[in-house]
DNA sequence: CGTCCACAGGAACGCTGGGACG
DNA sequence: CGTCCCAGCGTTCCTGTGGACG
């Protein structure tokens, strides 16, 4: 018998869970990447590209599905001599403007020792260094904006498409492809902008149950070893997955995190129980990282917030809310906000999905307000709150509070 | 049926801090 | 240095709004 012995493991290729996977074919949008196909036709013939914007909420195959084609398309487009084309994609994720945008461009572009900061410059001088970044290449350009609606002004949006119109450009034409999770952000583009960006749209809707199984199925044949599954495991993550919002990332990331917990417990098979764990372990990380976005003020809106519903004044309004604020904010020596400020550390909790709140109406005598709760258990909010905030004081006192009253309760 | 409550949340602006550049 | 740029976080001021009251 060997002394070594690899480890049993249930994973053939665990990577074909990991988002940067690409697999051979894509489930579920035939319809969408026909379109898509149609849409970026004119490149290998070799005229101005099309403009295409694809949207659809979070993982349904926008990103994928771009990947998937431009990939052929590079690969076509080098079988024609006639044809260069480059393409360049980039993330708007924490890119808040035109300004942003531009800069991380020009450094996709360069080397990696020519870089420029992403402050300081005037928003003019980027443009040029754009233009002529661009202009160095030739022939046909695609750039590829994810989560595009993470700009909130649409100047380079404008600018891009007609750089060439303008005499910026004169050896590379400019195809734009946009990729935006929310709908109504093309809505909110300027009508010269929309004409442009949007003249081909394609829009990916969610996957129902079935999609994501299919989905499932297709990355779980790679990523295990057969029978490592059990049979309820694909249909949970799938209807976990179809509950939330269709994406497909999401119930992907569930396996993967089922797999990890079921190899680590050396499971031989990973069952629901195993996906129920990963559901509260990633539920748990999110609420993490988004308590860890927050300032110290929304920390300390969070305090407040717990410690009433401790006590039970939950679903409670902005303005019940505030002596308890002001007093944390008083124990961490910090200038308590202004009411108004307030209320958006509280809208900022509901988006992270760690609040919940109602709207109440009151008419004439109460007029309209809104009632905030956790939408959360307790010890789990204030755990994820003692990872990741020093408050001095503040923390103790309400862990005292927690438990005095979680003793008292029960 | 118009009034009006009390807050929601948009808009404008100020301040701080970081970088580029002459 | 001072002068431009930018972002992020804050304040001030304001208009919008659904439904109970008279």
């Amino acid at each position: 018998m060997a002394l070594f012995e690899r480890d049993y493991d249930i994973y053939r290729e665990r990577d074909a869970l990991r988002e940067d996977y690409q697999p051979d074919e894509l489930v579920g949008r035939d319809e969408e990447l026909r379109t898509y196909k149609a849409a970026l036709q004119p490149v290998i013939n070799g005229e101005q590209p099309n403009n295409v914007f694809l949207y659809g909420k979070t993982g349904v195959g926008k990103t994928a599905a771009t990947r998937y084609l431009l990939g052929h398309l590079r690969e076509d487009a080098a079988k024609y001599d006639d044809i260069s084309l480059s393409i360049q994609f980039l993330n708007c994720d924490g890119l808040t403007s035109s300004y942003q945008v531009a800069t991380h461009l020009v450094n996709e572009f360069r080397s990696e020792h020519d870089q420029i900061s992403t402050t300081g410059y005037p928003l003019a001088t980027v443009y040029d260094m754009l233009w002529e970044e661009l202009d160095d290449y030739g022939g046909t350009v695609l750039i590829v904006l994810d989560e595009i609606d993470n700009i909130e002004d649409d100047s380079i949006l404008y600018q891009l498409p007609r750089a060439r119109a303008n005499g910026k450009l004169d050896d590379t034409q400019v195809g734009i492809i946009g990729i935006s999770n929310d709908f109504s952000f093309r809505d909110d583009l300027s009508p010269k902008v929309k004409s442009s960006l949007c003249e081909n749209e394609i829009h990916f809707p969610a996957y129902d149950a079935e999609d994501l199984k299919a989905i499932l199925r297709q990355r779980a044949d790679v990523a295990f070893y057969e029978d490592v599954l059990e049979p309820g495991v694909i249909p949970l993550c799938a209807a976990y997955g179809a509950k939330d919002a269709g994406d497909a990332r999401q119930s992907i990331d569930l396996l993967m995190k089922a797999g990890d917990i079921a190899r680590d417990a050396e499971s031989e098979t990973i069952t629901e129980d195993h996906v129920e764990e990963g559901r509260t372990a990633l539920e748990r990380g999110r609420i993490e990282e988004g308590i860890r976005g927050l300032t110290e003020h929304g920390h300390l809106v969070l305090y407040s917030l717990v410690t009433n519903e401790i006590e039970g004044e939950t679903p409670i309004r902005s303005r019940d809310i505030r002596p308890r604020y002001t007093r944390f904010a008083r124990l961490a020596e910090r200038d308590p906000l202004v009411p108004r400020r307030m209320r958006d550390h509280l809208s900022e909790l509901t988006m992270l999905g760690i609040v919940s709140v109602t709207e109440r109406n009151e008419g004439r005598r109460g007029g309209t307000y809104r009632e905030y709760e956790l939408d959360l258990p307790v010890e789990q909010v204030l755990s994820a709150l003692s990872e990741t905030v020093q408050l001095v004081g503040v923390h103790e006192s309400v862990v005292d509070m927690a438990d005095v009253d979680l003793a008292a309760s029960s």
